[in-house]
DNA sequence: GTATATGCAAAGAATTTGCACTATG
DNA sequence: CATAGTGCAAATTCTTTGCATATAC
């Protein structure tokens, strides 16, 4: 957890967010991961600090989250949401090979528009897919790094 | 159906793929369509044509196509994959308020790289997401045109 | 004719919902 | 204490899979 206790319980609290022990816990699991975690992954890794936390409270504490700004929802790996506690604004990478999203900075002129066309912009999400540079240096796809568990056709 | 029946065989066949009647019907319909229909959109409208498609189908036609280049799978909108038959590079928005996905043309820069930090690029995704001129003018959220059925929270 | 495509039904998985219980202020 | 949050289980929905039938060449 890199963000102290009580600056998480201040940051909850400026939001209008009402600081229980779960949503402490929740914030400073999504801040310290730079690798966009999935609901599944953070369960996996909450559960070892607060035994009793449900799905159910993972994903409604998440949506609270992205509506009040704290975290963006990446809907980029089709198979399940990705979240991003990395506020400042940036572009990604998803490897089809081994499923990670890394985290591209880059000039782009379209990153600071407010409206097109006279269409209200309030999100602006740019991604690039491929495969990136470990797994094409890889010797053999059994060898991959990070590999994953793809589960689909569609969700290449 | 844009396209001559006798094109879109040829196209087919140029691609390797065997032009069936299902195939056709479906190629047709998404190379007509520039809204992005979902997987239910284009069942709907081609049942009426070919009334025995199935949805299966569909998901395995659309998996084919999408490997042999004549779409690209979008998913933008988190709750359904949507298909994008345009093939000139282009951008999108996302009307959190109807569902709409508009094709946005724009100047960018990032389109035509190959490689960034040695990860090979194949597909390159920008859009914006907020709320479209349709609905900003609309008078009232009630009489928004084109309302959609959200499915959910996280689904905004 | 033979390999491939189709379609139905069932399985699988992420997400949402209902409701009783619990913790926060 | 009263309100709002949590968690379990069941429901929902998109997507995938198994297998028997039908179609293209």
């Amino acid at each position: 957890m890199v963000t102290e206790k009580k600056e998480r319980r201040r940051i909850l609290v400026d939001k209008g967010i009402k600081p229980t022990y779960q949503r402490m816990a929740i914030l400073g699991s999504i801040v310290a991961d730079a690798g966009h975690p999935t609901i599944r992954a953070l369960h996996e890794r909450l559960i070892r600090a607060v035994p009793t936390l449900s799905k159910t409270t993972l994903y409604s504490t998440l949506e609270l989250f992205a509506r009040k700004g704290l975290v963006t929802p990446l809907f980029i790996d089709p198979s399940e949401a990705r979240f991003d506690g990395f506020l400042t604004p940036h572009h990604h990478f998803y490897c089809t090979s081994c499923g990670r999203i890394l985290d591209i900075e880059l000039a782009c002129p379209n990153s600071r528009r407010g409206a097109i066309h006279g269409h209200r912009i309030d999100e602006v999400h740019g991604y690039f897919k491929g495969v990136c540079a470990d797994c094409l240096s890889a010797p053999s796809p059994r060898l991959r790094q990070h590999q994953h568990k793809k589960r689909s056709p569609l969700h290449a």
